[in-house]
DNA sequence: GTCCTATGATTGATCGGCGT
DNA sequence: AACGCCGATCAATCATAGGA
């Protein structure tokens, strides 16, 4: 039996794949002052920063261009998108590691006792 | 609605209070092992088994367990730590893995 | 049906260890 | 010595489950 298993990866993985909200454009001209622009960077009371949707939008694009990033790429992004070279890097860090997982994860469990829902 | 909000992350949240049992497992565990409570890859992996969750669930509760443990020392906690003690000295239906070192240690 | 608390999951950031 | 990455963890937060 190996049909079951990529049926559940592909609910799985269709489950979060949905990061298309804002059209948003990279490589374009700075441009793009949109109305936030004000707080380089709105971090929370407790010093978490509190990524903007554009922001994410634009750092899943990159990731998705190269999982790695080069010093030289790393300065252009955080430029682009505001945030210091250490919140990009880190975000590129959380970013493979979170692929692994979740890689990890939704590879066959094996047996899956049912589409219980 | 606040969509914006709530994002894109929504679906996988969907999630599923684990069985008594699971949940008593993991608490057994925890409280035999408040010296230390940060179980090894394989520790993990047998706890997944037996709970039948998976690893990142362990993970997952053990972070949840030991941050949520530590907001409240003083309280109830203490109790459970009683229950547990108990539970692990009287029948250990579960192998821990590790020697039975200070099992009274407040972190 | 409305609050409130318990709880699982997510995520930016930190820590220790390792390789370059 | 310095830097980046990995793996694990922390800490705050989100969203829902469960109970009163």
């Amino acid at each position: 039996g190996s049909v079951g298993i990529g049926n559940v990866l592909a609910v799985q993985n269709s489950l979060m794949l949905a990061n298309n909200a804002a059209g948003v454009s990279l490589g374009s001209g700075s441009g793009g002052g949109l109305s936030s622009c004000s707080m380089s960077s709105n971090t929370n009371n407790s010093g978490r920063t509190n990524f903007t949707n554009k922001q994410l939008t634009e750092l899943e694009k990159e990731f998705h261009f190269n999982r790695y990033l080069t010093r030289a790429r790393r300065i252009e992004i955080a430029n682009t998108l505001q945030l210091n070279e250490t919140q990009v890097k880190i975000w590129f860090q959380n970013r493979r590691m979170k692929q692994k997982k979740r890689q990890k994860e939704g590879l066959i469990p094996a047996d899956i006792p049912a589409p219980v829902m | 609605v606040m969509i914006l909000r709530s994002r894109f992350l929504d679906a996988r949240r969907k999630r599923r209070n684990f069985s008594k049992q699971a949940s008593e497992i993991l608490n057994e565990y925890f409280y035999s092992h408040l010296s230390n409570p940060y179980p090894s890859e394989e520790a993990k992996e047998e706890l997944a088994r037996k709970c039948g969750i998976t690893v990142s669930q362990v993970s997952n509760w053990f972070g949840n367990k030991r941050i949520r443990y530590k907001k409240n020392i003083g309280k109830a906690q203490e109790e459970a730590n009683l229950y547990a003690a108990k539970k692990a000295a009287g029948a250990s239906p579960y192998s821990m893995a590790g020697p039975p070192s200070g099992t009274t240690t407040p972190m």
